[in-house]
DNA sequence: GTCTATATACGGATAGAC
DNA sequence: GTCTATCCGTATATAGAC
């Protein structure tokens, strides 16, 4: 798999994603007009997340927002009652997409060094068509409440599981060798994180995603994967 | 080297440290006592560390920081004019330790397989002894004003490119495989970016520091070494 | 649906008493 | 040196016109 191919079997489509967000918040949202709710959602999420990740979330104040959006502020507060309550939907929509794309892509595949290639490749091209979501939620979860703290810890917790599972499973097989699962799922998260969290490093350095995947890919395997060829630790 | 071995030679010694800082910003601290604001910047820099990395340096007002510290805001102010000044201290401080350590660690070994081992666990150690500042560091880059800023930023290279000196000079001597060097540099600074910015969840699985070089020198030399010793890579 | 105008609270910072 | 009281700007959020 590469990151095209990625994109094109994903299909990440945002006019979907926001159609969804409304059908899902239409309590909240006061505005009944579906078509104008979809183009004004698109507007507020991009705002929110370029915003935020310049200066932070709380940092950006709704004057600020107002302008990004073109909206004013009386609008704004038609679609979510505070400032918290936007925070909460940008988190959940962006973790039930991410839940979605996880398991529909690895719920076929057994063997576990291609689990692992998998595992590692989706959660990079993930990352990298949801950089700004990504990023957004590594920054800001110290500043949220309790709950949805809560959920931004399970679900970083959920990662490291995952990969432990998987390389607990090769393990057994015997096709990686044994090593702390605990440390190496840590490690392993560690970069599939920088990718998203250094962004501007890797573009300064004109490093595409899927140079940087097949070089995690080496690195990991050539510490896990039992000795049948030191020769694809390229 | 192990941490208490690194604790006692470094003497990191806190007061000799504020001592340090009063006497780098007599113009900018009004109060004259040397004993007096030795006490108070001790007190402000905690809880300034412990505040924002709870929640953001911007997050917390002056009040907050008015109770945690036990000083009024009237106080507060003759040690710096303004926030802003505050978190320039606060870097610049924290800045200069880690330079001078480094370098002086360093200078005396050039065996590339001793420099690399001595650089990561010289670097673990000492995020590990500030961790609240590395911390700190990392998480307000992006509100700061653009000159401290670009001083984090070329402090985040720096280490990048001293890792992948030492990666190059240890190829040119066949002590390391052909690898990429700034892609493995950046990995590496992964791994120990993720000790400081990830304490908790290490924390809550009781993993100490030395466990954790351990293991990430085995991973990193695993990858790196030329061939003399497969066993090395437990 | 969207706007402008405004209520109300809280932020950083300073003045001046002790 | 440190305090309390206060200035003044800006924050979020809402009311009510269009």
């Amino acid at each position: 798999m590469t990151y095209r191919e990625f994109i094109k079997t994903a299909k990440i489509s945002k006019e979907k994603l926001y159609r969804e967000i409304y059908r899902a918040n239409r309590d909240k949202i006061q505005v009944k007009k579906e078509a104008t709710v979809v183009r004004n959602l698109g507007r507020i999420f991009d705002a929110a997340l370029k915003i935020s990740n310049e200066k932070g979330f709380q940092a950006m104040s709704m004057r600020d927002f107002s302008q990004e959006t073109g909206l004013s502020l009386g609008a704004l507060y038609t679609y979510f009652a505070s400032k918290d309550e936007l925070l909460e939907m940008i988190l959940r929509q962006g973790r039930e997409l991410v839940m979605r794309v996880l398991k529909t892509h690895l719920a076929a595949i057994r063997d576990p060094a291609a689990r692992l290639e998998t595992a590692i490749r989706l959660h990079l091209y993930l990352t990298e068509a949801l950089q700004p979501w990504f990023y957004f939620s590594f920054m800001e979860a110290k500043s949220m409440n309790p709950v949805a703290k809560e959920k931004t810890i399970a679900s970083e917790l959920a990662t490291d599981q995952l990969l432990a599972g998987i390389l607990e499973e090769g393990q057994r097989m015997g096709v990686f060798k044994p090593r702390d699962t605990t440390l190496a799922a840590g490690v392993i998260k560690a970069l599939l994180q920088d990718w998203y969290v250094k962004r501007w490093k890797f573009a300064r350095r004109g490093i595409e995603v899927d140079r940087y995947a097949d070089f995690v890919l080496a690195y990991v395997m050539s510490f896990h994967k039992a000795n049948d060829g030191e020769a694809e630790s390229k």
